[in-house]
DNA sequence: ATCCGGGAAC
DNA sequence: GTTCCGGGAT
């Protein structure tokens, strides 16, 4: 093992096989999801995309031009659609206006470059950057979420305070930045959470983490 | 009836 | 710490 890191990564892929993230048929849907489902159950983002998909907005230019209270009638099964569609039109006005709608032209320079740009948007934190610099430009930024801070925490190799940033260098301190490893990475945490490590009822006796993880030992021991 | 979602802005 | 929101699970 070269690193815990490397080791949990193994124990996952080992349970979970490649899972090739994201679920998506274009860059420009990446985005769209990375959006819908910000504190959203994926799920449900489904259902918006699908709407999207069926109203031919699933393009720069068409989802600029809804007007905007279609907009929020298509994507509301994804929860927050007020300031999700803004947020959405607000991205295809930039991305149309000053990329010529070329989103690997918005996605292309240098990385922390790229990442600030995406930042400074609106309704663009880090894991939504994070999630279109890997899923959409593969670039390799770790994504951070929810379920990655609740797993690690439980694994003891957080306290569960850190923010977001701290997380993400944890990660990238020690892991080579290889897209694919980050992908296949985020794309195993976010089912061994929905899966084994869920937040209410976890599910730790089958859990393939169960021998590495003092939190499920705990648990089972119960 | 409450909780939780692959968060972000204020 | 609050607000924004819907939909399935508990």
């Amino acid at each position: 093992m070269k690193n815990k890191l490397y080791d949990i990564f193994h124990r996952l892929a080992a349970h979970f096989g490649p899972l090739h993230w994201w679920p998506a048929e274009t860059p420009f849907e990446v985005v769209i999801g990375a959006f819908l489902t910000q504190n959203t159950a994926w799920r449900n983002v489904e259902q918006a995309i699908a709407n999207l998909r069926q109203a031919s907005a699933l393009e720069p230019a068409s989802l600029l031009a809804l007007p905007r209270g279609l907009l929020e009638t298509l994507i509301r099964p994804a929860g927050f659609f007020r300031q999700k569609a803004e947020n959405l039109q607000s991205f295809a006005e930039i991305l149309c206006h000053r990329y010529g709608g070329d989103l690997a032209a918005l996605l292309a320079g240098d990385l922390d470059g790229v990442r600030g740009a995406l930042l400074s948007l609106r309704g663009v934190g880090p894991e939504t950057a994070d999630a279109i610099l890997l899923y959409a430009g593969k670039r390799p930024s770790f994504v951070v979420d929810a379920y990655t801070r609740r797993l690690f925490t439980r694994l003891g190799l957080l306290k569960g305070s850190e923010g977001y940033e701290a997380i993400r260098t944890l990660f990238m301190d020690n892991l080579p930045h290889e897209v694919d490893l980050f992908n296949e990475y985020h794309a195993l945490i976010v089912e061994e959470c929905k899966t084994f490590c869920r937040k209410g009822a976890p599910s730790c006796p089958p859990c393939p983490l169960l021998a590495c993880c003092p939190y499920g030992q705990s648990a089972v021991a119960l």
